[in-house]
RNA sequence: GCGCCCGUAGCUCAAUGGAUAGAGCAACGGCCUUCUAAGCCGUUGGUUGCAGGUUCGAUUCCUGCCGGGCGUACCA
């Protein structure tokens, strides 16, 4: 409906421009929903913005405009209001074609033609250093929905998990894994406080035991050098390097092992939580491709590589960054962010129209050096739009909870999932824009899960199949559309339900476009609390023949656009709560 | 110190530069002999952190303060 009224008005001013009576060169008319209910269906300001480019007070051209919009079947009535807005009040009856189209497009209805647009979303992108924790459930749910907002919105999406495979921190884990594993062999030691010292890591090391028996056995003392006056990493460095020696190409089984188990972890936790991706990217997959090499050479063939200290650096100065990059470490190691040069460059060499990282915000300093990368590697950083999602700040108990992947005090996505469910978690994530700090009481999330707004959403869905259950039941049938008068559909409920209804497509225009899929959570609400009203309001099975069909009819419509969008966050559409 | 994000009802959060700033929870008062009361109807609740500026119009944009989070590695 609302391309059909900005079709009019763009029709209207632009006889007026013909007609002579405005100028050529005026803003585009925009076309809004007003929040007021008595402001009518839609309203634009243009003759606010227009007013000084023609000359003219903003009513006096509004109610040009008026004048020139004529009559339409659509329209009821337009009105000049406030300081010069025209509002337009669609009519009744130009509405209740909606009701067969959503009939008929069923689960699909809502998508929105394809568009020649290929984007490639990443998101979580966690170490596999550990389980995710409900800081990354955020991500995941907000990616994921995300991913589907764009592709009901017509967007070819294709979702990547970068897998942080080849750095120090996996080098901990193996180092973590390795001590548990001497542990479970009966040696006795003092755990250092710069290993993983969460359970999942015992786990993993008795897992290892069960499938190499002793072979991994080494003396500890060769590996658990003592401090002395080191600095914690440089001591943790230096035991990694001890072990990799100690172990020879069994290192390698070691660390694939720990690794292996996380990421089969983490691949099943997402998949749990409605959360598919296409590709699982690895980092050692581009070392090992000598992609990393090629992207720095490409750098240093554009002069924005340079010596110091014995490592290279990257001029980041030059591209809007606060300070220069190492690139290459000292010892020659390539950085995370030499390999994140190298994986952004094969993106771009994939041929995306759009790049989209979701990280966690944390990382938000990071941007303007991988954005400068980009501009030196003579790629368009515009393609790329990095969007932050922001801390989830947990309170057990009134107090804030600590999330320490390296102490193992946190919650972990599983455990948050186990409590308060699959669809209430999403929903509760998605219900936040995401880059709002956002408070996640666990006690609240747990005790009163069952008032968490998506019962809400699922309740109404949930009666309206009991209504259609009861209608086989009762042996009613629901009546053949073309037969219908739609017309009958004329209380303030139905009313309203119907322009609730028909807003959903521009909803998924507008949270795709934004990226911002809690749109979507507060559309499936108030259109929920639309069908609640309505349900309390009126009959259904005792309404007359005739009105019966045409009430099974809306609601049976509501129930797809529900299920559909409940679908966009990820949420389970239940027949039976 | 510098940079990024944020500050809206008691709490959790919405609001493409628009009109009287909205929901949910909590609180209070009503509604089940009828399709699911995880529901509906109503009431209460605000100097949008503070002070300026831009303009027809600011929660939104700009500047400065105040408060919170994050970052400021040859970690990822």
């Amino acid at each position: 409906m609302k391309q059909r009224i900005a079709a009019l008005l763009q029709e209207a001013i632009t006889n007026l421009v013909v007609a002579g009576h405005l100028p050529a060169d005026l803003p585009t008319p925009e076309l809004t929903r007003p929040r007021q209910e008595g402001h009518g269906d839609f309203s634009t300001n243009f003759p606010l913005m227009a007013a000084k480019a023609v000359g003219r007070a903003p009513r006096i051209l509004a109610a040009d405009i008026q004048g020139a919009l004529g009559h339409s079947p659509w329209i009821e009535r337009v009105e000049i209001a406030g300081p010069g807005f025209l509002n337009f009040f669609v009519a009744d009856s130009a509405l209740l074609g909606l009701i067969p189209e959503i009939l008929a497009a069923g689960k699909h209805y809502g998508e929105l033609p394809r568009k020649s647009t290929k984007i490639l979303l990443e998101f979580v992108s966690a170490n596999p250093n550990g389980p995710l924790h409900v800081g990354h459930g955020r991500g995941a749910a907000y990616g994921d929905s995300l991913g589907r907002v764009l592709a009901c919105a017509g967007y070819e999406v294709q979702r990547e998990y970068y897998v942080n495979d080849a750095g120090r921190q996996m080098d901990i884990l193996a180092l973590s894994v390795w001590l548990r594993y001497m542990e479970a062999a009966g040696t006795t030691l003092v755990f250092p406080e710069t290993g993983y010292r969460g359970a999942y890591v015992q786990d993993i090391a008795h897992a290892l035991r069960e499938k190499v028996g002793d072979t991994l056995q080494r003396p500890l003392s060769d590996i658990l050098i003592e401090a002395g006056d080191q600095d914690p990493d440089a001591l943790t460095d230096a035991r990694i390097a001890r072990l990799k020696a100690a172990l020879g190409t069994q290192y390698q089984d070691l660390h694939g092992f720990g690794l292996k188990a996380m990421l089969a972890d983490i691949e099943d936790d997402l998949k749990a939580f409605g959360v598919h991706y296409d590709r699982w990217y690895s980092e050692r997959a581009l070392l090992e491709s000598g992609a990393i090499e090629r992207a720095l050479d490409r750098l240093r063939a554009h002069g924005d590589l340079y010596e110091e200290g014995g490592a290279q650096w990257f001029r980041a100065t030059h591209y809007g960054d606060e300070k220069d990059r190492v690139v290459v470490r000292e010892n020659q190691v390539t950085t995370y962010f030499a390999s994140d040069i190298a994986y952004h460059l094969d993106k771009y060499e994939r041929g995306f129209d759009g790049l989209i990282d979701v990280w966690g915000a944390d990382h938000h300093g990071y941007i303007p050096r991988v954005m400068g990368a980009l501009t030196a590697l003579g790629l368009k950083p515009e393609q790329l739009q990095v969007l932050l999602v922001q801390f989830a700040i947990l309170y057990r108990g009134g107090v804030r909870a600590q999330m320490s992947t390296r102490s193992g005090d946190f919650v972990t996505l599983r455990e948050l999932r186990a409590e308060v469910g699959n669809d209430a978690a999403r929903f509760f994530y998605v219900l936040r824009k995401s880059e709002q700090h956002m408070d996640f009481d666990l006690d609240l999330a747990k005790s009163q899960s069952s008032e968490n707004p998506v019962y809400y959403v699922q309740y109404a869905h949930a009666r309206i199949m009991s209504v259609f259950r009861q209608v086989e039941e009762r042996g009613l049938g629901r009546g053949d559309l073309a037969q219908c008068d739609f017309t009958l559909l004329n209380t303030p409920e139905e009313s309203a339900l119907i322009r609730t209804l028909d807003r959903y497509t521009e909803v998924i225009e507008d949270a795709a476009a934004a990226r911002e899929p809690h749109q979507v959570a507060y559309y499936v609400r108030e259109l929920a609390s639309n069908v609640h009203a309505y349900y309390n309001a009126h009959a259904f099975l005792s309404a007359p023949t005739g009105l019966r069909e045409v009430r099974l009819a809306l609601i049976g419509a509501a129930r797809h656009v529900l299920a559909n969008g409940l679908g966009l966050l990820g949420v389970s559409a239940p027949e039976t709560m």
